[in-house]
DNA sequence: GTCTATATAGGGATAGAC
DNA sequence: GTCTATCCCTATATAGAC
């Protein structure tokens, strides 16, 4: 059996504000490409908004679960890697959010509040796993110098894509791209690492430069 | 005698992009606010987009006599600081620009190509410049450094203010965000300076850390 | 240069039949 | 749940008088 209707309404909706963004995709542009009336998806939405807020909603789960600290344990280069990895493969999933983000956390509060709460939380999460480098000795770095670089982690993470796109490297190209943001995010701690580290890392990127 | 009308739609149209998004501002509300028919606009300029091109093409201006390299002498830490602030002064003033800037670029081309130019141009002169502290002896850092740390203040640079609305710092409390995100660039280089330099960059931002 | 009036198009959204 | 038909509104843009 096909999926319900309401679902397909928000995978299609999902891959044209993806494709276009979102300001250039009307809720009759979804219907068509549903090939259903445009009464039938305001039957299962209010609204265009509606459709953007349960997209968000499902992304929120989605990046919450990516944003646990690892429990006990002290962290690993490794797991860094991994878990940006892991953060931007959602972002890029959802990445209509973050190529209009201001405006649409501008015109919709619930939206707005939940992005700035994210945003919070993975500060937090990012302070906390480079305190844990520092604990582990991989890195040193002052308190300043870790709140620093977790905001320009978080900075870079959050418009890498939008970045990519403004600077014309061309088409798409998922997920090369992808991986050049998060080597770009690691470049960021990379001065504050021990040599054996620090190498390791610029291995890594030079892979990765153009 | 008053500014001629079309310096004046000009005026206004920067003034009303800049508060509530270029997206949210239509060729009625410009002609409203500045008490002339729509009719009158549209004698003076083709389109909105007309208009947008015309405040980028006043931006481009701005910006590229901020991105002069210094001639021949050797840059200090404070020409990096006056540069950086003499950009996002610049930056600033045209902020609609960087609002919605990836929907801007994607749907007029004559500004993406445009931008990609500065950003590519601005890119240049940063590692430039980067080049020229180690010269200096004042910054110590290999070629691959230097590109991805001159990738990464271009990046925070161009969305920084940005990053700065969608965290929700409150109100926009210009130039203190400014200079914040301007603090914000110099950490990135931080770290690849000598430690008196380093203590000193330390010691700016302290003033300006929440 | 400026106005009034208006054309056109498109997007958001609803009513009511099936 | 789905469709057809339609309404309302707003935005862009133009014509023609003054």
């Amino acid at each position: 059996m096909a999926p319900k209707t309401r679902e397909r309404i928000l995978d299609v909706s999902l891959a044209m504000f993806n494709e276009r963004g979102e300001p250039n995709v009307t809720t009759n542009h979804i219907a068509d490409e549903l090939e259903i009336s445009p009464g039938n998806l305001y039957y299962h939405f209010r609204n265009k908004d509606d459709i953007v807020e349960h997209l968000f909603a499902r992304y929120e789960d989605r990046i919450d679960k990516v944003l646990v600290v690892p429990d006990e344990r002290l962290p690993t280069l490794e797991d860094i890697w991994l878990q940006l990895h892991a953060a931007f493969d959602v972002m890029w999933e959802y990445r209509f959010i973050y190529r209009d983000l201001v405006d649409l956390t501008q015109r919709n509060r619930k939206l707005r509040m939940h992005f700035t709460r994210i945003l919070k939380r993975a500060t937090e999460s990012a302070v906390q796993i480079l305190q844990g480098l520092v604990r582990a000795e991989i890195m040193r770095a002052s308190r300043a110098e870790i709140e620093a670089t977790a905001t320009n982690v978080m900075l870079v993470a959050t418009f890498w894509l939008n970045f990519n796109t403004v600077r014309g490297s061309g088409v798409e190209k998922h997920p090369e791209d992808l991986t050049e943001g998060i080597v770009q995010a690691m470049m960021l701690i990379a001065p504050f690492l021990r040599d054996a580290e620090r190498l390791h890392i610029h291995t890594l990127a030079q892979a990765y430069r153009r």
